[in-house]
RNA sequence: GGGCGGGUAGCUCAGUGGCAGAGCGCUGGCUUUACAAGCCGGAUGUCGCAGGUUCGAUACCUGUCCCGCCCACCA
């Protein structure tokens, strides 16, 4: 494989490497799994979200494949036997309501087609586009087992989700029944609760208007309302029975003005708030809630005024006919005519409105098919409690809690053609018959119920469906139940507390072991993605680069996507090809614990610099490095290989506790620090002169040439498996290529993982420890130099004084690598303090652990006196104000007696380091008046 | 009305009962043969506000003010 590859000598370009590699993990079987019995790998499972089949992928499903793909590969790479389980899901409302709006442009509409071909055409359109999401899934590397990819309408899916329909009837639980609905006019269908939305701080009226008094004597009263055309079908008035107001008209009936009816005022303690309003309420049991339970409470008629499209119908009198918008101003108008209105005043409401069309929902009687829920809330309910299933961020248990706690029943049948249709059978003298198949005796005079199943019902069964449920296969035997659902928390109410309450219903056991619900992405500036908004983002445009001007068709709408972008606007005409593993690190990078997630495109630019700074660092290497296999992975004994083994194993450490407690951010981090301030920043630039061989003089060190090889090696390959879950593509392009063990598979995606385990062994706190050390001091000497811009050329003494015998030994045993950070004058000099010190030798104090280190840089001539007084004078401040801090805290009253005893140790220490610190500084700036 | 989350650097966000962090931005220097998509430095914070617990609070508790989200039938 290596020969083949092209040089490295190109700057990394994504669009050069990433579509390569996605052919050769499909046929090297990478993302297979298998539900052979015999195979005893541990089982990992995933089921993957079903994204809708005529969707197109989103900034949503890139952050689920990112996140899902990164745990999958992780697993796989550790030895589990891994499924990530693909799909897509019909979407019932969603995918009919596209279809439609392509039909209205052709001037049709699905009614004159007919159900059959309507049907038809939906197909057609799904065999189109239904596998774009799919093919885009894989231009960021997701990684699941295509072969078992499934459909919520495949024969297989269906009969499960006939199945679970008839089982659910025969249980008890599944019900057909007449009672309010929400329903959308403008779906023209019935819909479950939670597919309403509200609209908060709507604007509306709340109108006046007066009944008179039936049977003589005059009088009348007046009743508020929000919805004025609803007083067609109202059938009493409602007044509260304490309410001295109305006491005198308890009893008596009022008249209908535009329909021959009469209805009573009832007195009722539960619907009436007396100080709200006029004190009087209508009441409407065909179209409101409250009305609804109220007219069970006394027995009201129920009319219902509208038509399924939202006209009024006939029992709305001369307002049959009209639409309900216009008819709330006929009706108003025609009060107001017949000097009933009393008056309006503006009022902030609350709009049910339709999720998917927007349309506002009315409430109607409607006779539906309902499924019990709440003995399998209580099972689901159950199972977080006792840990059956875990919640991650378990802040979202209360949530849930609160759903499964108040469920009402689900109302589940659709008025649509698009879905599973409802096994039952109806006949016009009313009989029901619920079957998996079209029973024998339904023969004439039976038909089919015409409605399909809530697209959630057979999204609900998911986890068995996929697996071959209702039979017992190998498959739903291995891979049931999942181990982790990963989704947005948006629907968790609608997708994982049904997966739930139907897995233990069918299955008997919970559906995952974890639920990870990770955060919603927003635009820029915090605002929820919407087309109307302007703010989406395609995440492929990221990955391929995209001006502005194709993703905004006019200026207008540039100007407010670059509002929703402030850290795009400033990238000129467009996103670069950032690449999927860009996006992805982007994507893992936001911790879980955000519910929103602000996309800063300025991040996936910054990461896409990881990326390049990852691709040179592997070309230096393998430049070091030269050709075969070093890669043993025993022990080094010099230090510095010791230290970055040390810091690998840290963030080996760190990677697996993230990933393992669905903190991929965590794991992210990790590898980022690792990869790019230990090893790149210190690690290589202390090696190169070794493995160069460098004859100058300095680090000739024949003997440390094959371990730090070795070393080097290791952690390079290393630290590509340790990326790879999160950046499938430039790991494995690099990867390839660099030496490896010859026990490595095909691909890096076989791993194995590095593990904390396997890498523990190598973590040296004191290493680690005298690295700071030696870090410190290259700083400190680096700032001299650039605080007194020292030419990058010149040469500079340095002298390293330290009352600690052991930090000067092991200083000089490191003066090379001094030497060569800092560019010393000579070998520098590290002694004990105390020695004479030149005019003109600046100083610059580190106060560690082991007592002050002062360091001097002799910069006579190149530094003028008041410069250097000004910058001890800063230092000075600052060792000041440290000093001042911990005086006193050691002073504050309990501290010595109450802290633990090894933090007073350390603040003594401290106080000690920094009270020397200071007496050197003030020599230091004695000497500087001398300049 | 109930519930949840957030308020930390100019921006996007981590974080911890013991000296406030990252990326981007800003800024000084540097074209040093892996990388200028880079390197070496620097500046920047009443950790929303007020109390409380504590030897010690940005962190824990209470209250409060903003912002966002979810749930709920107030005409």
């Amino acid at each position: 494989m290596t020969e083949t590859l092209p040089t490295l000598d190109q700057p990394y370009d994504p669009a050069q490497v990433e579509p390569r590699w996605y052919a050769f993990w499909e046929k090297n079987g990478v993302f297979a799994a298998t539900d052979s019995a015999a195979d005893a790998r541990p089982v990992y499972v995933v089921p993957m979200p079903p994204p809708n089949v005529t969707g197109s992928l989103h900034m949503g499903h890139a952050q689920r494949c990112t996140l899902e793909d990164a745990l999958v590969r992780w697993h796989r790479m550790r030895g589990f036997n891994a499924l990530w389980q693909p799909g897509t899901d019909h979407a019932g409302i969603a995918t009919q309501l596209v279809v439609e709006r392509m039909l209205a442009k052709e001037g049709k509409n699905r009614r004159d087609m007919g159900r059959e071909a309507f049907v038809e055409r939906i197909w057609q359109w799904r065999h189109d586009t239904g596998d774009r999401i799919l093919l885009q899934q894989r231009i960021l590397g997701a990684s699941p087992d295509w072969t078992r990819s499934k459909f919520t309408m495949d024969p297989d899916l269906s009969r499960a989700v006939t199945e679970a329909f008839v089982r659910l009837h025969e249980q008890g639980l599944m019900y057909r029944a007449t009672r309010l609905i929400n329903w959308c006019p403008e779906c023209m269908t019935s819909l479950s609760d939670l597919e309403v939305e509200s609209e908060e701080g709507a604007n509306g009226e709340l109108f006046e208007f007066a009944y008179e008094v039936d049977g003589g004597g005059g009088g009348e009263i007046v009743v508020a309302t929000t919805r004025p055309e609803t007083m067609l079908g109202d059938t009493a008035v409602a007044v509260h029975p304490d309410d001295p107001r109305y006491t005198a008209l308890h009893g008596k009936r009022v008249k209908h003005p535009f329909v021959n009816r009469t209805f009573p005022i009832v007195t009722d303690a539960i619907l009436v708030d007396p100080r709200f309003g006029t004190g009087a309420v209508k009441v409407t049991p065909a179209h409101d809630f409250n009305d609804f339970a109220t007219g069970k409470r006394h027995g009201l008629e129920e009319i219902n005024i509208l038509n399924l499209d939202g006209t009024l119908n006939a029992n709305a009198g001369p307002f049959a006919g009209m639409d309900r918008k216009r008819a709330r101003t006929a009706v108003k108008k025609a009060l107001a005519d017949k000097g009933l209105a009393r008056g309006a005043k503006p009022h902030v409401l609350t709009l049910p409105r339709c999720q998917r069309s927007g349309g506002v929902v009315e409430p109607m009687i409607s006779t539906q098919w309902f499924l019990k829920m709440q003995s399998m809330a209580e099972k689901a309910l159950e199972a977080v409690h006792s840990g059956k299933t875990e919640i991650v961020p378990a802040e979202w248990v209360k949530t849930y809690d609160h759903f499964m706690e108040n469920i009402q029943d689900w109302c589940v049948s659709r008025q649509l053609w698009w879905g599973h249709q409802i096994p039952a059978w109806h006949h016009a003298d009313g009989r029901v018959v619920v079957a998996r198949e079209r029973p024998a005796e339904c023969g004439p005079g039976w038909t089919q119920d015409p409605d399909v199943l809530d697209t959630w019902f057979s999204s609900a069964l998911w986890p068995f469906s996929t697996q071959g449920w209702p039979d017992e296969t190998a498959a739903l035997k291995k891979f049931y139940p999942a181990s982790d659902l990963e989704t947005g928390y948006d629907i968790l109410f609608f997708w994982v507390a049904r997966m739930m309450m139907m897995g233990l219903h069918f299955m008997g056991e919970v559906p995952f072991r974890r639920v990870l619900l990770s955060g919603l992405i927003v635009d820029e500036t915090g605002d929820k993605m919407s087309k109307v908004k302007g703010n989406v983002i395609d995440p492929l445009d990221l990955v391929n680069g995209a001006t502005f001007a194709k993703m905004t068709p006019d200026a207008e709408s540039l100007a407010r996507f670059k509002k929703a972008y402030p850290s795009a606007a400033a990238m000129g005409a467009g996103f670069p090809a950032f690449g999927a593993d860009a996006v992805r690190f982007t994507l893992a990078s936001y911790p879980p614990s955000n519910k929103r997630i602000a996309l800063a495109p300025k991040r996936i630019e910054g990461n896409r610099h990881f990326l390049n700074k990852i691709w040179n660092a592997t070309r230096l290497a393998l430049e070091l490095l030269g050709h075969g296999p070093w890669v043993e992975g025993q022990a080094p004994k010099t230090f510095y290989n010791r230290w970055i083994r040390s810091r690998f194993a840290a963030a080996c450490e760190t990677a697996h506790g993230g990933l393992d407690s669905f903190r991929v951010d965590e794991a992210v981090s990790a590898a980022y620090r690792f990869f790019w301030n230990d090893l790149c920043d210190w690690y290589l630039e202390i090696v190169k002169p070794i493995l160069r061989q460098q004859t100058d003089g300095t680090f000739l060190r024949p003997e440390q040439v094959p371990e730090t090889r070795e070393t080097l090696a290791y952690v390079l390959e290393g630290s590509l498996r340790l990326m790879h879950p999160l950046m499938p593509f430039i790991t494995e392009e690099l990867w390839q290529r660099v030496p490896r063990p010859a026990s490595r598979k095909a691909s890096i995606a076989f791993g194995p993982y590095p593990t904390p385990d396997a890498e523990k062994g190598a973590r040296d706190a004191e290493v680690d420890g005298w690295m700071d050390l030696l870090q410190e001091v290259i700083s400190a000497a680096r700032t001299i130099r650039s605080e007194h811009a020292i030419d990058r050329k010149a040469e500079v003494p340095v002298r390293v004084r330290s009352g600690d015998p052991a930090v000067v030994a092991f200083l000089r045993e490191h003066a090379e690598t001094v030497a060569l950070l800092v560019k010393t004058q000579g070998p520098p000099v590290f002694e004990a303090p105390g020695g004479p010190r030149d005019a003109g030798t600046t100083v610059s104090i580190v106060s560690g652990k082991r007592g002050p280190l002062e360091v001097l840089v002799t910069l006579k001539g190149l530094v003028t006196k008041d410069e250097e007084l000004a910058r001890i004078d800063r230092e000075r401040k600052r060792i000041e104000k440290d000093l001042a801090a911990i005086e006193k805290k050691l002073a504050s009253p309990g501290f010595v007696d109450r802290a633990p005893p090894e933090v007073v140790e350390e603040s003594k220490q401290q106080r000690a380091s920094l009270a020397e610190a200071k007496v050197r500084l003030d020599e230091g700036r004695k000497l500087a008046e001398e300049l």
